[in-house]
DNA sequence: ATCGACTATGTGACCAAGTCACATAGATAA
DNA sequence: TTATCTATGTGACTTGGTCACATAGTCGAT
C-alpha cells in the first residue's frame, strides 16, 4: 500500500491505526480497460473503493434492455457492492472498467469491522449512498420520460466536446438514455435533415447548438 | 417520549445516554391518514423514523406521470430524508400517509450528532438505505419493462386478499406499475373477456388464479 | 490492394403502449 | 333525487420499440 492509499482511506474515515492493529486489511488492485469487475450472480467478497480511473455499472432489465445505472470515479465507493454486502445478496448488476482502474479492496469481514469501529467511515459511505440515490431517482425520471428527443438532445449537449462533437456510437447513446438503437438512428436522421447536426460513424457533430437547445428548454 | 420509543431508538443504535446528556432530542408526531408529510421543494428540518402506520413516497416525473418510489412501514427511517439531509438539498419527492402514522423526528443538528457518536446508528441507516436501493433498482426494472400485462398480473397476484379480490382503483394500479390508467382499463377488459377476472369499481375479483399466473411465468 | 469479418448504421413493416378527448356510470352528500 | 364527485370505458391518434434485413465503414491478414 502506498501512502496515497492510506491518505485516501483516512479521508474516508478509516484511521490508519485500524490497519496497524491488523484489524483491517486492504488490497490494491489494478484492472485493465474494458474488464468486467463483477457480473450478475457473482457473490461479493470485498468492499471496493476506486483510487483511479472510471467504471460503469449497468444492468440488463427483464425486458432485455441494458441501462446505465451510474458511473464510479476516483474516491467513489461502490454502492451496489455495499448494498450486496449489507443484504447478503448476490450482485444483480454488472461493472465494467471504462479506463484502466486502480482500486482498493477491503475484505468483507474487515469491512464490517471498519463499519463498527468508525462512525466516520459509515458516514462517508452513507454520503456516497445518498448521492447515488439522487442519481438513481433522476434515472427513473429519465427512463419514464417518453420524450426521447428531449433525452437525446440533452445528452448531445452534455457530451459534446471542444470540437462540437459527441464521440459515441448510436448504440452507446441508446443505452445511456434508455431506448433502442433504431430509435436513436431515426431521431438523429431527423435532426440531420433539419441541419442541426451531422451523424457519422461513431460520432455526432453538432452544427447548430441553438436549435439543439430549443428541444430541451420546452 | 414513551419507553417503547426509547427501545426503538436504542434498537436503531441510538444509546439512551445520548438523550440523557441532551446531546440529542427527538419529538414524537402523530399524523392523520392521507396527509402530506413532505412535498417537492420543501426543505428538511428533521430525520424521520416511523413507529406505527404506513406511508408512501412517490414522485411526479418530468413527463407528468406519478410513480410510487417505495413504502415506509414501522421502524423504517426515511431514505429520501436522509439523502436530502446529507446532500443539503430540497425534497424532490412527496410522502403521503396511507394510514394514521406515528413518527419520531430528530432535528437535523441532532441527527448529525447521533451519526458522529454512534457507528451503530449509521449502520442501521446504511442498512435501510441498501434495502431501498434494491427496491429502487427493481422499480427501474419494472418501469422499463414494456410488458404491461406481466406487471399487471404480478400486481394482481401479489395484492389479492383472502376473498381473491384486489381492492384498488385502476388509477392506483396504474401508478403502482408505472403506466396510464387507460392502459390498465384495457388490459383488465381483455382479462375479463377471457374469464380470468371481474373488473368492478374500486376492485378486481380474481376468478381463475391459474390462468392469471400463466401470464407471469413466461 | 483486396478480401473477409466485424461493427455501426439505415429502414420498412408491424405492434404495443401512451395520450387526448369525451362519454358513461357508480357513489355520495345536501 | 339531484348535483357532484370519482371511477371507468373507448375511439382515434402518436410515439416508441421490435424484428428482420440491407448497407456501409473499419481493420487486420494475406
Amino acid at each position: 500500500m502506498l501512502k496515497s492509499h492510506f491518505d485516501l482511506l483516512s479521508r474516508m474515515g478509516l484511521p490508519q491505526t485500524l490497519f496497524e492493529e491488523k484489524k483491517v486489511s486492504a488490497n490494491v488492485l489494478s484492472i485493465d480497460e474494458n474488464q468486467v469487475v463483477f457480473s450478475p450472480g457473482d457473490s461479493c467478497g470485498a468492499f471496493l473503493i476506486l483510487t483511479a480511473g472510471q467504471l460503469r455499472v449497468d444492468m440488463t432489465t427483464r425486458s432485455g434492455r441494458e441501462i446505465l445505472l451510474y458511473r464510479m470515479k476516483e474516491n467513489d465507493s461502490c454502492v451496489i457492492t455495499t448494498s450486496v454486502l449489507l443484504n447478503h445478496e448476490k450482485y444483480y448488476a454488472r461493472a465494467i472498467t471504462e479506463t484502466p482502474v486502480d482500486a482498493i479492496a477491503i475484505p468483507t469481514k474487515d469491512f464490517f469491522t471498519a463499519l463498527n469501529e468508525s462512525a466516520e467511515f459509515a458516514q462517508v459511505i452513507l454520503k456516497n449512498y445518498s448521492q447515488k440515490m439522487s442519481t438513481l431517482i433522476q434515472l427513473l425520471d429519465k427512463v419514464t420520460s417518453k420524450d426521447i428527443l428531449f433525452e437525446l438532445c440533452t445528452l448531445l449537449v452534455q457530451r459534446c466536446d471542444a470540437d462540437n462533437t459527441v464521440k459515441m456510437t448510436q448504440d452507446a447513446i441508446a443505452t445511456e438514455i434508455g431506448t433502442a438503437r433504431e430509435v436513436v438512428s431515426r431521431k438523429l436522421s431527423l435532426l440531420e435533415e433539419e441541419g442541426i447536426l451531422l451523424s457519422k460513424r461513431g460520432r455526432v457533430e453538432i452544427i447548430d447548438h441553438r436549435r439543439l437547445l430549443k428541444n430541451i428548454s420546452m
